[in-house]
DNA sequence: CCCTACCGGAGGAGGTTCCTCCGTTTGTCG
DNA sequence: CGACAAACGGAGGAACCTCCTCCGGTAGGG
């Protein structure tokens, strides 16, 4: 593989993750190249298809989003810090905008799939220590970090310029942390909220 | 007016409304005339126009959330039940989804404004209140409130039914209400949030 | 230096949505 | 009860957007 052509791809790898975070994965394929400062073909010619792209995005943050939680293990003192402090990282990149979005065809290929039972792996780490530390509210679950995460992540309103829009989604997200800590706050509402519970959420 | 025009029109506000919720202001307009069981034309007989409809569905829900607050004001015991019970009763509406999205064409029309203005001075009213009650933490602006309630009430997945998107949206309120009382939380990163600075924050 | 891998952009095809036109239905008032 | 006006329904042309391919031009690397 030629130099040339292998930073472009990681360009448009970059390009399209940050496209996606704007405007979701039905972003015109236009406009990540273009963002990317290339053609539409090289875009087409690294990856075949629409779908090929966002499987190579998926596995790319992914795996970003795993080192992310080993970094919050190794270098933070104690289990709550570690989870507030993944979490802040998770939500720069798109996965919390990315995984969500995506069909069972991009979900279920092999690449993206191991990648996502890994990264779900660490995650659900970061939340057991943190309960068994006891600093995080044992009825929080495992699925509501990654949807509440999908919340903040996602930009208020198109028009906003996307400095603000982070500062913005990180400031949210240190409130919803406030809420996560052991204290005197009462129960939540509804059942407990298990990834097979998620599973039977969709509709069709 | 015959009556069952009057009726249709309803019915047309109130399918728009659910519509917005799960697709957001770009729905289609066919699927809202669908989900009222009336034909596309009677749409727009009643609408002669894509932002006619917008402006009359923002007047209309608008409305609902100031009754719904001053409602919270009238019979919640203290002013943080009531600031609570106000979010997760705006939050059933479809307000927090469609005001964001809303171009300046429809938010700047007077039916609108004036609505807006109204719904907006009561939903500060509830903060002031529990601020001065001394159980909301005093770094949370009106503007997070507002925000907040976008995050929460968009719809996570396509896919997933919209009674289980609602339950799951009131459970991940209630863990960031939690957040908002007073208690030994720290700061919140990012200045303070004024409606000045929110505007601001729009890009072209 | 040259060959080959790589790049760029125009453009046809397919799909989606808007909005109007006109024949048909239905409420309501004398 | 009957007639008139008001309201309804759905097909369809027009405009728009996006996908993806084709082919001539460019530049890396041995």
């Amino acid at each position: 593989m030629r130099a040339d052509a292998e930073r472009n791809r990681g360009r448009l790898l970059d390009a399209a993750c940050r496209t996606y975070m704007e405007q979701g994965p039905d972003a015109p394929l236009d406009a990540i190249a273009r963002r990317a400062g290339l053609g539409i073909a090289t875009l087409y010619r690294h990856f075949g298809d629409r779908t090929a792209l966002l499987r190579a995005v998926a596995a790319d943050v992914l795996a970003a989003a795993e080192a992310a939680g080993d970094r919050a293990r190794a270098e933070e003192p104690d289990a709550f810090s570690a989870l507030r402090r993944y979490m802040h990282d998770v939500l720069d990149g798109c996965v919390p905008v990315l995984m969500p979005a995506l069909g069972p065809a991009v979900r279920e290929a092999p690449e993206v799939r191991a990648r996502l039972d890994a990264a779900a792996a660490v995650q659900r780490r970061l939340i057991d220590d943190a309960k068994a530390e006891g600093t995080l509210h044992p009825d929080v679950e495992f699925a509501d970090i990654g949807l509440a995460l999908t919340r903040f992540a996602r930009p208020i309103a198109g028009d906003f310029d996307p400095a603000a829009e982070a500062a913005l989604a990180h400031r949210h997200l240190e409130l919803f942390v406030r809420g996560l800590r052991t204290g005197d706050g009462a129960g939540l509402p509804g059942p407990a909220l298990t990834l097979g519970g998620l599973r039977s959420m969709r509709s069709p």
